[in-house]
DNA sequence: GCGACAG
DNA sequence: ATCTTGTCGC
């Protein structure tokens, strides 16, 4: 494991962003939400498994579910929480057969401190149009936001707005969005907020983490039996 | 040198 | 990320 290396590939793919809307975000019907969890978080190696969800915003009704899995030996390391993610992550886009216009990824795309979180990462290896959702902050500084539904503020890093902070609900911490890979800070902005059905999380990626909370459960089952 | 640090 | 009951507050 060697963190410089993997830093000279982080920047490597950096090269790749485009962070301009390839695809018109009012149309945007089909979203998908991906995420991750791990059989034993603290072990390594552990399996991990990964989901993707597709929606159609119309009527948030699941049009597809995909899982994957990868046996993983990188652990959680704050800036390459890629390297510990995407291995099962395509597992599961491999099986996908729909096209979703968007991807929301469960963490960063480019509030990070070399514009590589995991939704950048997944957006430029897939080439796709990739949003960053996280539950918590990893890098940059944001003002106060309102307590009030659907409050936002910019959120800095390096000098420049990289994403914003979002709160959704009033008395309920904001997540943070930002530009995964083929879209604008803006239209990231808009794509969550299209996408919430009165939780805090998006609802794909809400749901994404739901079936995997099924799917470890009736695994460890599994295990357990035979 | 110290603190912060997605999941 | 996972484990896990009650409890506080909108």
């Amino acid at each position: 494991m060697d963190l410089e290396y993997l830093k000279k590939y982080q920047l490597k793919l950096a090269k790749k962003l485009k962070l301009e809307d390839k695809i018109d975000v009012k149309n945007v019907k089909f979203v998908a939400g991906i995420d991750t969890t791990f059989l034993d978080p603290y072990k390594e190696p552990t399996l991990a498994i990964s989901c993707i969800v597709v929606l159609n915003l119309e009527d948030f009704s699941v049009v597809e579910t995909v899982f994957g899995q990868k046996e993983i030996d990188f652990p959680y390391i704050p800036t390459f929480l890629a390297f510990r993610e995407i291995p099962s992550i395509m597992e599961a886009y491999q099986k996908l057969k729909s096209s979703p216009d968007v991807f929301i990824l469960d963490g960063q795309g480019i509030l990070h401190p070399r514009k590589m979180g995991i939704a950048s990462h997944f957006g430029v290896i897939t080439d796709t149009v990739s949003v960053g959702c996280g539950k918590s902050l990893l890098y940059g500084k944001y003002t106060q936001l309102e307590n009030k539904p659907m409050a936002y503020s910019p959120v800095y890093a390096d000098g420049e707005v990289r994403g914003y902070a979002l709160r959704v609900k009033k008395n309920t911490n904001p997540i943070f969005v930002s530009p995964g890979n083929n879209i604008s800070l803006n239209s990231s902005l808009y794509v969550i907020i299209k996408s919430i059905n009165g939780y805090k999380l998006p609802e794909p990626v809400r749901l994404a983490h739901n079936f995997l909370t099924e799917y470890r459960k009736r695994l460890l089952q599994e295990v357990k039996n035979g």
